[in-house]
DNA sequence: GACATTCTGGTAGTGAATTACTAAAATACT
DNA sequence: AGTATTTTAGTAATTCACTACCAGAATGTC
């Protein structure tokens, strides 16, 4: 991790495929479809299951079986996306907060959280309608 | 990893003992006097050779040995710490982009990016002698 | 010199996220 | 009915950061 700030593969693939489904909500699409990243099906896979179990998204099997958003997309939330997908949503704080950490503004207090509010709201602000509106086309 | 924010332990180890040592800078600090966390030593111990390796901190072993700043505390940018012990310090993109991310501004271009470079730019900015500042006290 | 202390370095174990593989169930087409 | 397609589900392999353990080297004390 040679970033700070880092989604999640499995939410990155949940919002990019959400956000396809979306822009072309009429059609069934299927993993080979929603697939962004060459290699990246199998783990796609699980992730889709995820998002049915959680009620955001219908599937159907067989020939021209596929994925179907379940619920309007001005009504998924980056946010809910996410909690489906780790479980929870947590802001970031020192990790040594209360067990020794002796700074009165640790930099884990302030820049590391500043920037997760910076994320969180955005998360909880966006709609996978939003974002619907950047796509830009089927990609290949 | 349910932040989308995060320091990696090894980083923050590094930072709140370099803290400690410029707040006590004529004392040589052993690993169990720079251990914030209980369990955290083993840790702390590969952290600390990389820190002497990148010639930030001199050591002494034996009987009255320890750690010691082995320069200005004034010209350790936390960003060098993050490059001592991670390599490489990189700012956060779309995953995908450039290989299937249709979305003209990817959440991963803008906000994941925007937070990183908050980050970035105060890892950049902020030296150990500035956050010694802060430092409240031994801790134990 | 013997001994306790402390860093050094190697190696192995653990847990979580991701990748990979496979058989089974459902559906559509002929 | 049979076959091809597609999701479902389980399980195993991989990777990486972190944890744990341990013998060895250096240094100070007696």
């Amino acid at each position: 991790m040679p970033s700070p700030v880092s989604i999640p593969e499995s939410v990155s693939l949940a919002v990019h495929a959400l956000v396809r489904m979306a822009a072309e909500r009429d059609s069934v699409l299927k993993l080979g479809d929603l697939m962004v990243r060459p290699g990246s099906m199998d783990h796609l896979s699980k992730v889709m299951q995820k998002l049915v179990a959680a009620g955001m998204v219908s599937s159907r099997r067989g020939r021209s079986g596929g994925f179907l958003l379940a619920v309007d997309p001005s009504d998924i939330r980056l946010m809910d996306v996410w909690i489906a997908l780790e479980g929870t949503f947590q802001s970031a704080v020192c990790p040594f907060a209360g067990r020794g950490c002796s700074m009165r503004e640790c930099v884990f207090g302030t820049v590391a959280s500043d920037a997760a509010h910076l994320i969180g709201d955005y998360f909880s602000r966006t709609t996978v309608a939003d974002l619907a509106g950047l796509f830009m086309g089927k990609g290949n």
